[in-house]
DNA sequence: CTGAAAGCGCTTACAG
DNA sequence: CTGAAAGCGCTTACAG
């Protein structure tokens, strides 16, 4: 500490200089070198000289500076960048994240970026500088924009550093990294086959926007389950909406004002428009699951709370989150890893039959 | 670049070590100082090798080492520690940070903690290890618990060692930092007289629990306004419930059993409760604002896309994210600097009168 | 304006 | 098990 006035060091309250491993080390008496292994590896230290150090570092209240750590044996970072943190799906992998990270001793950050690719891209740029262990990278946003190819430059530059990527979501399939995805097709053909099989044959998808990755995914596969499962295509009906409780109340409501006829279900993209969906009879008098069943995709925490209880199909997020630390954790194979979950039916309170 | 395998250099698919600034130097045929002053601080260096600089290093695509960088010239980097980062609340807060950072050549990271002090010391402490330039801590959980005073003591030890410390919300208004205040008493008084002016005068208020910590100010304002604007206190009932949406509905919902009487207002303690309120009044065929008018507090985006469009308070959180990261980016004031944002009385259709 | 050199705070072979 | 020393990738006085 080059602190000119030796006095200071007795003035607790004025800011001084960091207290850095060598303070440390000074107050334990012992060298640079072992003050470093007892508190980082743990390798081989005389229990002595560890307790020395540990009870200095307390003393001191010293802190590891994680810059320099990490130039030396490289980050324990883990850096997720996401479209939009306030959504509650996303909201339940961070979590998972976060604490899966906790047992193997990383840190989770996350950053949002609106979808947009160009802020994606520099996102990355700016996160790969402190050279994380690994980027997870999830959007549900498609985008045919050139700005894409730059996000794809850019991680792969930062795989070429010796960064690991991640990916996750149902966009992106042909790209070579990692991935998670989540087989959206296959769980909505559950849903499908099940409303099929308790009898609700009139069925209108609210099918949320063409520039969200899964929402053709999970249309063909309700569409694939219900025709399976005997419904007759002409008694399927596919609306657009806007991906949010908002889209789905208005969609719906437009729908209550033309009249929804013997419609048997109404089935929406996800949890979220199925919630405006729910606002919406609710607010028509129309009540639920006695005259229309309504059926979500996800299950956020918040599906079990509404009233009736919303039937979904429940995503795995916390087994996503858990397998998102441990591909980041893992040497990079020699071929990219691609692993797929699929959904659970969940029946609630919110269909009939 | 050392690389036994000179041959490596032209096997561009090959892992590869990260590039360096000495590589970039050496394409630019420049010194390492040069190629640093050119890239970093632009300091006094020829157009012509600031050009060549500039060049290489997007050639080798360089991304400086954000660790190595830190440790000279300290972090750009501002953390902000939520309890929960979902809240809309919360994102509205993180959107103007981020937004505002990047015109100061800053960086926000987010953690969260769900509100529980030792997550919220161990997330410091982890945090301050990346020796950011700032730490911007929000929580809404009060709590007398000792872990509470390792919070403290991590934040002195972070300011200690040179950073900043800005604390943002209600609670700690006793602490030794620079904070970021709602006057969530004054601005539920706002809505207090407004609602006592347009002739509400049963009342009741949907408090929340005393371990958030605004409740107690905002409760107290609204009945402050009301009665100062002439309501009777005998007509102001005040009952606690969950902080949320289902919290809301909850609550009203069994008012609503008990029987309303000639309640005039559902008064909620923020929006995310109001949104219950509207809910379970949607669902009892109780109109609002016809039968009942219901307010809420902080004014977040979903508000006025609500049905009726949600009377509020708006708080000004796009200033406050701006506020919070010029008080990051300035050096530390002698006397910590409090300053109070008040929110705004909004009126829409969720009210009589 | 430029370069050689010192130094930021750590970790880790290397030689005891 | 331990310490002196080199090195991680940068930045910044210091002397031209």
């Amino acid at each position: 500490m080059p602190d000119a006035a030796g006095e200071d060091a007795w003035m607790p309250h004025r800011a001084r200089d960091t207290v850095t491993l060598r303070d440390v080390a000074a107050e334990a008496g012992v060298s640079l070198a072992t003050a470093s292994r007892a508190l980082g590896g743990g390798r081989s230290v005389a229990p002595e000289n560890a307790r020395k150090v540990l009870e200095a570092a307390t003393r001191l209240r010293y802190t590891v500076d994680a810059s320099a750590r990490a130039m030396n044996r490289g980050s324990d970072a883990i850096a997720l960048i996401a479209d939009d943190l306030a959504t509650p799906a996303v909201a339940a992998v961070v979590a998972a994240m976060e604490r899966q990270a906790r047992t193997v001793d990383a840190f989770v950050t996350v950053s949002s970026t609106r979808g947009l690719p160009e802020l994606q891209a520099a996102t990355i740029r700016n996160l790969a500088g402190f050279r994380p262990r690994a980027l997870v990278l999830t959007s549900t946003r498609i985008s045919q924009d050139p700005a894409e190819t730059r996000v794809l430059d850019e991680l792969l530059a930062f795989e070429r550093n010796g960064g690991r990527v991640i990916l996750y979501g149902s966009g992106s399939v042909h790209l070579p990294f990692d991935a998670i995805a989540v087989d959206d097709r296959g769980s909505a053909r559950l849903m499908g086959e099940y409303l099929a099989r308790t009898g609700h044959r009139r069925v209108i998808i609210l099918a949320g926007t063409r520039e969200r990755a899964y929402a053709a995914a999970r249309t063909s596969g309700y569409v694939e389950g219900l025709l399976a499962a005997g419904a007759d295509v002409q008694d399927i009906r596919i609306v657009n909406c806007a991906v949010s409780r908002q889209g789905g109340f208005d969609a719906t409501a437009q729908l209550i004002r033309e009249g929804l006829g013997g419609t048997d279900v109404l089935v929406a993209i996800n949890d979220t428009v199925a919630i405006g969906v729910l606002s919406a009879c609710r607010a028509a008098g129309i009540d639920v699951p006695g005259q229309v069943s309504v059926t979500g995709f996800d299950d956020v925490p918040l599906a079990r709370d509404l009233t009736p209880r919303l039937t979904t199909v429940a995503l795995p997020f916390t087994e996503i989150g858990i397998r998102a630390i441990e591909m980041a954790m893992r040497e990079r194979p020699s071929e990219p890893v691609r692993e797929t979950f699929r959904g659970t039916l969940t029946v609630r309170g919110s269909t009939s039959g």
